[in-house]
DNA sequence: CTTCGTGCAAAAAATTTGCATCCGT
DNA sequence: ACGGATGCAAATTTTTTGCACGAAG
């Protein structure tokens, strides 16, 4: 996935219509790349861009986008979930600070080396997700 | 982690106290080893074990289990995340069909291969995620 | 025109919090 | 006893749904 571009044919090649909120969506997300963002967030820049989006026109372009595999959710951050654009020229995973929150990207992906066991299974990989838990630097020497 | 044992000595080395709620909740988490359980199923199983238990007492072990890194929090089943117990001596990951949400069990640990890259970012790494998502056969030919 | 998408309003579900009391240690 | 843990009740927050109307292809 290399850009907006490319979301919005995939989308139109599924039947989706191309209307101006699930536009400012995928924006937003876009804007976003590379961190996680949650829906209420996702939802206050949406209306920057097209005011009147409601609340519900979010999670359900959210579902749609999450079934696509073209976002991710997920669950940090205590409460509500987070999500984040998938883009496949600068494809990475997180490590997450379990003391601040505080999250870097790290590169490596480690999904080739398991390709196969995975489909022998009968599965058909779409999507995967990798994510590191620990502690910064500074979270680990107040312990 | 081996069993229950441990857990509740890591509890009593971090100062928490064993109380026969948190120990029916871990009990629940325990019986469910190796498959994802809602906190709302958490509960009912918890009620079996110690009547009376509330909903709020759920949350709050939860929150304690997963800063321990006793449990893991993720997000499938469209709304309410589901829990895990990390038991070491059985230590594996998931691949969730995005039809029908059947979860399996992949053995392989993609982790060892990148240790070294993530603690030069000053990390260090208590705990990781691994997650695929596809399309299980039945629900692959459906399309 | 046909089908999908949206806003609105309301509900349901999930999670969190304050506080008085209780119970492990 | 002390300090963490619980139940209760209520509030919040997050997410979902039904429906009539509007708009994209």
């Amino acid at each position: 996935m290399v850009d907006k571009g490319i979301i919005e044919r995939k989308l139109k090649a599924n039947n989706y219509k191309l209307t101006p909120q699930r536009r400012a969506i995928i924006d937003a997300l876009f804007e976003h790349r590379g961190r996680f963002i949650a829906a209420g967030e996702i939802h206050s820049k949406t209306l920057s861009r097209h005011s009147g989006t409601d609340f519900s026109t979010v999670y359900r372009n959210l579902e749609i986008l999450e079934k696509m595999g073209i976002i991710h959710k997920t669950n940090i951050r205590g409460g509500a979930a987070v999500y984040e654009l998938i883009c496949d020229h600068s494809h990475h995973h997180h490590i997450i600070c379990k003391g601040c929150g505080k999250t870097e990207i790290i590169s490596a992906c480690p999904l080739e080396h398991l390709m196969e066991d995975v489909e022998d299974k009968g599965f058909t990989v779409i999507d995967h997700k990798f994510e590191l838990y620990g502690y910064c630097s500074k979270c680990y020497n107040k312990r």
